[in-house]
Parts: C-alpha cells; sequence; structure tokens
DNA sequence: ATACCTCTGTAACCAATGTTACTGCGAAGG
DNA sequence: CCTTCGCAGTAACATTGGTTACAGAGGTAT
C-alpha cells in the first residue's frame, strides 16, 4: 500500500501527510462492477484512487441513468466531498469499471489536512476544479451535440480510459450511459460500421478508426 | 461599502478577514445588462455579490447558449476560483440579470486567505459545493426533462431569484437561455397560457399559477 | 441435440423538437 | 399620419430520437 500511495502520490504530498494518510486510510482491492456508493448513501470516507477507472453515474426519480465521468489513478470524488462537507447523502452511483486500487480516507481527516497541509489543500481544490470542468464539458456534450456524436465521443473516451480499443459493452450497456435505447444505439454503431469506424460483433466491438 | 460587506458576510467571516477585504477589494455597482465577464476572458478578480442576479451562461463552439444557473447575494462565482487555480481562461460568461453590487477580491489574495483564515476556506469549499450541486441539478433538468418541463423551472426559477411574477423576456430571449427556438417556446407559452398558468403579452409575461 | 436465453438487426410508426415562411400587431420615430 | 421594425402567432414540414414488434444469430445448459 505504502508503495503504490507514493508513486501516485508522492510528487503531490509531503511525506509527513503521506504517512498520515498510510495510518487512517484503508486499503481497498475491487473487482470491475463493484458498486462503491449508491444514490442515498451517506458517505463514510474519501477515496483516493490508485489504479483502475471509476465510473460515476447520475440517476433520475424514474430510475433513467446517465454516466456523468471516470476517475482515474490520481483522481478523487469531489461529489464525495461536496457530500461531506454538508454531511449530506450522495448525489451518484459510482461503479468499478475496472478492477481497480484505492485508499479510503475517513471524512473527518479531510478538514484537518486541509488546515495543515498545503498540499492537500491544492489536491481538494484542484479536484473541485478538474470536476467541475469535467461536469461542464458533459453538459455541453448533452445540451449542443446530437446523439451520434455524444455516441463517438463516448466511444473515444471508454476506449482511453481503459487502454482498449476493444470495448467490451452491449448495445444496451451503452444506451443506458447515454441515456438512450437500445434500438436508437443499434442503428447508429451500424451506420459507424457502415463507414468504416468500427467493427460490430457480439457482446464487444473493436474501434478501427473513430 | 463595509457595511454591505458586514451585512452579507459578517456572519461567516472573521473581522480580521473582513478588514482585509474592504482594503483589497473593489467596491462595483453595475446595472442590468453588465457583462462581467466572457468565454476566453481571463479572470482578474473573484467576485463577492451583495445584492442583485447575475447568470452564467455557457456558450458553444457555433455561438449557441445555454443557461447554467444564477448567482444571488452571498455567493460567489466557483467557475472564477476553478479558472485562477489553473490560470486558465473562463468558461463561462457572466451578466449581470439584475442591477448588482459586488465586491472584486484579487485572486492572488484567494490563496493566502485559504491558509490563513477558515472562514476562508470554508466559504470557498462551500461554494464549490453549491455550484456543483448547481450544475448537477442543470445537467439533470437537460437530461432527463423535456422542454416543457424544462419551460416551466425556468420561468419559476427566474420569477424567484428576481422576485417577481412578471417575466421581462421576449420569447426570444428565452429560446436563447433553453438553448431552443422561438417558435418553439412560442407554442408550449402559448399552451401555458391556454392552461390558465400564465398571460402572454409583448415583451413581457405574468405567472399566474405555476 | 434440443431448448432456452440474450444480443443484435430491422422495419414501421410516433412524438417531440426544430425549421422555414408568412402574417399581423403595436410601438417608436420621422 | 405613415413607415419601419421588432415581436408574436401559426401552419407546414423535416429531422431526430424513442417505441413496439418481430426475426434470426449465437451461446449455454440440460
Amino acid at each position: 500500500m505504502i508503495q503504490d500511495l507514493k508513486e501516485e502520490y508522492g510528487d503531490i504530498f509531503e511525506e509527513e501527510l503521506i504517512n498520515e494518510i498510510v495510518q487512517v486510510g484503508t486499503f481497498k482491492e475491487v473487482q470491475e462492477g463493484y458498486k462503491f456508493m449508491e444514490i442515498g448513501d451517506y458517505i463514510r470516507g474519501m477515496p483516493l484512487l490508485i489504479s483502475g477507472v471509476i465510473k460515476i453515474l447520475r440517476e433520475d426519480e424514474d430510475g433513467d441513468e446517465l454516466l456523468l465521468y471516470y476517475l482515474e489513478k490520481g483522481d478523487t470524488c469531489s461529489m464525495t466531498m461536496a457530500c461531506c462537507m454538508g454531511d449530506k447523502k450522495s448525489e451518484i452511483r459510482a461503479i468499478a469499471e475496472t478492477d481497480a486500487k484505492l485508499i479510503m480516507v475517513p471524512i473527518q481527516k479531510m478538514e484537518e489536512w486541509t488546515g495543515k497541509y498545503k498540499s492537500w489543500r491544492n489536491f481538494v481544490f484542484n479536484s473541485y476544479h478538474v470536476r467541475l470542468n469535467e461536469l461542464l464539458s458533459t453538459l455541453d456534450n448533452i445540451a449542443f451535440q446530437k446523439m451520434d456524436e455524444r455516441l463517438i465521443g463516448y466511444l473515444k473516451e471508454k476506449a482511453r480510459v481503459t487502454k482498449d480499443n476493444i470495448i467490451h459493452s452491449t448495445h444496451q450497456d451503452i444506451a443506458y450511459d447515454l441515456h438512450s435505447s437500445r434500438v436508437v444505439i443499434s442503428r447508429l454503431l451500424k451506420k459507424l460500421e457502415e463507414m468504416g469506424k468500427i467493427k460490430l460483433h457480439r457482446n464487444y466491438l473493436e474501434i478501427l478508426d473513430l
């Protein structure tokens, strides 16, 4: 755990802070599909992601889903922080997109450290900042793009975070993430295949040239 | 300026911080329609809003607009903070929705104060938190609601922040904010009028019972 | 092998939204 | 008073995306 932590966070946190994290944090290794957090859950801790990818989803009252963004190594969940501050329930769902390693830090330490360590303060501010921009760009996509463009963006982003040009998803999976319907996604994927941009298979698809 | 500041922020900032703000901040009084910030601008300072309403807009490459949310008294612009941190350009446009009073604080003070004053730190964190949730709810509206629901929400919110049941906007104005077209908005407004929820006039409309 | 189940392809249809075009109204200014 | 201009009403049409329904393909379990 210590070497993992140092490797990923050693450059930005001072020695002393690293030690504190090691003392109070708990190491966690989870598998793809693990649900970290459900909408309405109270938040127990703040995750520091060491490896893997976590996807953050929003859901409305009717159960309709929407992918917000991915967390990658070195990221933390600003939503979590936002919730901690107000001692509120989670507004989002977090699911491991790949196997992942992370350290959970008790939320009480958050405020203590923001006073004590400049590096921690910067880290937290920076996380907020990155997340805010991420949300903005998600908003842009939904507000200004049509489904075909959103689909292409989705495939690219998914390939990027998983470092894999094979997307292991069914059409239905994709439809959920984009808050669309299976038939629509099938239709658009077919067009992309006809254009030679992707190759479709059962349960997965290859990205050729997006 | 001092009494305005104390009135609005006296409860959350300690005396010493208030004094610092008075020393380095510049008081500003602007009229409805004043453009605080344009997309691509570098950010000079951080606004502390004392009275009035500022609307925050997003725009894409094609010039299509979208209202993100309103800032009210006691608010600050997290986007500004986010941009300062990275010394980046603004991602948004900010326009006075009503006449407004505010204090501009040089961005260099931001970091100094986050180390020095706990109240400032909490204020900044809280702003991020509020803005993050605001963005989330904007996202919800766009992703999960149809135009008629969004329109109703828009009218309600606008009436709330301006404390006025008369909405002084043309159909085109509304269409811009919702990123729709004038004809669509006219159509939907007409329906709302037929349902007895609003009363239409030239250049403004009355909210009867939304 | 057979039965079953999930995933994909496709067509036909519908609803919501956006677009174009034209009308008339009313305010403002010469 | 008359002209002009911006705003609102409305119809006709196009496009996008969502829905329903069904067929076939491929994998899995018995």
